[in-house]
DNA sequence: TATTATTTTTAGATTAGTCTAAATTTTATT
DNA sequence: AATAAAATTTAGACTAATCTAAAAATAATA
């Protein structure tokens, strides 16, 4: 069985690793866990006597398969939470990260299962991030950045990169939600920032703005 | 803020001094909470500093009304989930209780309110138990043990004492469910067992079982 | 009421997870 | 390659929650 703290160190290690592919540095971890390095060590080195990780001394660590599906099922419940939360509860994107992060560590296979078949078995969250399936695997779906369209191209919005409270907060105001239709009617090379059109508005946009918002061309 | 161990004792006090009114003593919080007397006393203390609980040494503690409003907001969430995992999750009575003990802890009013809302106010739980409402108040329905019921006498299924597994399990195989309508044919005064009426079937139940099933008069 | 039994508390130890400060290893730079 | 900088680990300490064993208070009984 693993503690609330080991699932949040696994999750924190695929989230960093991309799934867990890739190796971790020690202070990333840290960082993502808003904890000390030497507490990181320490759990890493509980991780690795699990066999959830592999661990070599200043080496970093990457996910084991054990480890690798534990997190993603970790990934798996706080999304389908989420979605719950936005279809059933009445909670807005900007609502949700909080209290899935809390739902995720609920231990109930049934519950993942009835939860996933309830909401009609879902392949996204409300931020456009990708669900796990029951075996940890992703479909990744082909998203780029807004700030990569083409001046005169159309797009559909398909995820967020930062799901911070104040983006979602931002696009809400911008009426900018997920399956939104968007084109680029110009750039400034000054600063990066562009003209899009939504819908039929008009607004101009930050290249910090549009480096967070992923699309598809359409 | 109060901690998941914190509010398990709450709870535990709560539900031995029947909704937090009558002093509780030590062993019976440790028996409660599958745990040692001295570590009942440490948590006792942590309580009373917080003044969640009130206590004098060998006394005994009650709850405050700020302690006593905490455990009825777990109890009406443990309640409220176990509505959620049957009604919407194809969980089945003798299910819920393992994974509601997990969800009473999670921390956001709004997602008790809302799953308060989407469940239609319920005002008890698959067991027959009352949901205290958002002040943590309790609206008592009156209701007997089947072992009170006189032969001849018709009543209907409205709860269960022992909500166990292994007695839930005995009730759906006999067909008792919530709402059931029994009567009672006759009792045998050596063991005091009886013969009821279950819809057209008649069924001998021992007294322990009697013991159990609450039902009111019809 | 004196003595015994029971309940409760205290004292001291243990584990998980965290921290600071110092030591060590790796990486970068002269 | 030698040295400086950065990253990582170790050592030792702290807190929350638990435990065992012993001491103290209360309750029961002779």
């Amino acid at each position: 069985m693993t503690t609330l703290s080991e699932e949040n160190y696994l999750k924190a290690i695929y989230h960093i690793g991309k799934q867990g592919n890739i190796a971790v540095s020690t202070n990333s971890i840290a960082e993502k866990m808003r904890t000390k390095a030497s507490s990181a060590t320490d759990m890493i080195k509980k991780l690795a006597e699990k066999k959830l990780v592999d661990y070599k001394r200043y080496q970093g660590v990457t996910l084991t398969e054990k480890g690798r599906l534990i997190a993603a099922i970790v990934v798996r419940k706080h999304r389908l939470w989420e979605v719950f939360l936005v279809e059933k509860l009445n909670f807005s994107w900007d609502e949700v990260h909080d209290v899935a992060e809390q739902l995720e560590h609920i231990k109930s296979e049934k519950l993942t299962n009835e939860l996933d078949a309830l909401l009609g078995f879902p392949t996204e969250d409300p931020h456009g991030d990708p669900i796990p399936d029951k075996e940890g695997y992703i479909k990744e779906t082909e998203k780029i950045l807004l700030s990569q369209i083409n001046i005169g191209e159309q797009c559909i919005c398909v995820g967020v990169k930062d799901s911070s409270t104040e983006y979602l907060k931002y696009l809400d105001k911008n009426k900018v939600a997920l399956g939104t239709s968007l084109a680029v009617i110009s750039k400034e090379p000054f600063d990066n920032s562009m003209r899009i059109a939504i819908e039929s508005e008009q607004l101009v946009i930050s290249n910090v703005v549009a480096n967070n918002l992923f699309v598809k061309r359409d």
